[in-house]
DNA sequence: AAATATTTTTAGTCTTGTCTAAAAAATTAT
DNA sequence: ATAATTTTTTAGACAAGACTAAAAATATTT
């Protein structure tokens, strides 16, 4: 059984994992989690104790299969709450994350599998991510950026980068939301920035914008 | 804003007081914690810095206005995570406490508003306890002891006193649930036993089984 | 390849919440 | 009313998790 805060190292090291590779550096996770490489140290130490990863001084970490299983799990559970946050309760988008932030560490196997069960199996949660099943796999959903797309290409929106609430609150705005369909009219080459129809209306979006959504072709 | 530790002590201290009135013992709250006398006193001189109850030495402590606000708020949460769970994932009224116990603890204004909408505004949790409103306010459902009943009287089981998992299992098994009509056949003067007819079936419990099932008549 | 800069670790401290053992107060019994 | 008992509090210690400051290792320059 891990602490809450054992759990939060696992996860952090486990989307490092997904970004980056292998080896993840004691400052990378305290940046994630906002917290100081010293501190990462010592609890890096306790969870190679564990056996959920592997430590080596000055070399970063590497979660093994049973720390990649526990960190999906938690994964899966947060997603899987988001899900119902949105479907159910009436919540938006850019509001579920700190909310699934803490369901995601409520520890009951039935609870998760009736929840899935309760939400009809969804395979994404509300930002496009994939949930993980209880072994901690997950199809990793092939998506490009909207900055890939040339002129005249079409994406459907399949997820976003950046879950923060500004970000998402933004996208509200402009009918921006998951399975809408996104044509690129018109790149300006000096900035970056995309001329866009979505939702019947033209948009213009910066390359930062464009660089935070995941289309599928 | 309080930590876990605190409202659990805060819960027990307002369950406590609805027992057995004001003036709360040090070691009455350590028994019900499972802890000891000496960390209550620690706890507790804490609690009543954030004036969320009032300490006197070798006194007792008893919860202020707004201490028992903040409890009945834990305990709303978590008797409306316990019908979410019973009418919506399936549980058993015996096996929604261990997760309830942790639900309670999530921290969204949101999340209980939206959760109480959803459940569509339930009085009572599965074992028949009232639900407080946000302000903490309940009507205190006037119920006897099952034990109080004379022969050939007839009541209603409105809640239990005991919620273990056993005792709660024990009536399911005989056909005892929230809203049953339970009739007293005759009582045993000897051991204060009952035969009762619950669901069509004849029954004979204990005197202490009739001490912990509530009714209404 | 040495010097400089960066990253990581160690050592020691702090806070929260808990515990044990001993002291102090309150209660009960004689 | 004094003695014995029980309850409660204090004092000191400990584990988890975090922090600061300094030391050690690694990386980067020149």
């Amino acid at each position: 059984m891990f602490t809450l805060s054992e759990e939060n190292y696992l996860k952090a090291i486990f989307h490092l994992e997904m970004m980056s590779g292998t080896g993840i550096s004691t400052n990378a996770i305290a940046s994630k989690l906002e917290t100081k490489a010293s501190s990462v140290t010592d609890m890096v130490k306790k969870l190679a104790e564990k056996q959920v990863l592997v430590y080596k001084k000055y070399q970063g970490v590497s979660l093994t299969k049973s720390g990649k299983t526990t960190a999906a799990r938690i994964v899966r559970k947060h997603r899987l709450w988001e899900v119902f946050l949105v479907e159910k309760l009436n919540f938006s988008w850019d509001e579920v994350h700190d909310v699934a932030e803490q369901l995601e560490h409520i520890k009951s196997p039935k609870l998760t599998r009736e929840l899935d069960a309760f939400l009809g199996f969804p395979k994404t949660d509300p930002h496009g991510d994939p949930i993980p099943d209880h072994e901690g796999r997950f199809d990793s959903v092939e998506k490009r950026l909207l900055s890939s797309l040339k002129e005249n290409e079409v994406g459907v929106c399949v997820g976003v980068d950046d879950s923060s609430s500004n970000f998402l609150q933004y996208l509200d705005k402009n009918g921006i939301s998951l399975g809408e369909k996104i044509e690129v009219l018109s790149i300006e080459s000096f900035d970056g920035s995309l001329s866009i129809k979505v939702a019947g209306k033209v948009l213009s979006i910066s390359s930062k914008i464009a660089t935070n959504i995941y289309i599928q072709s």
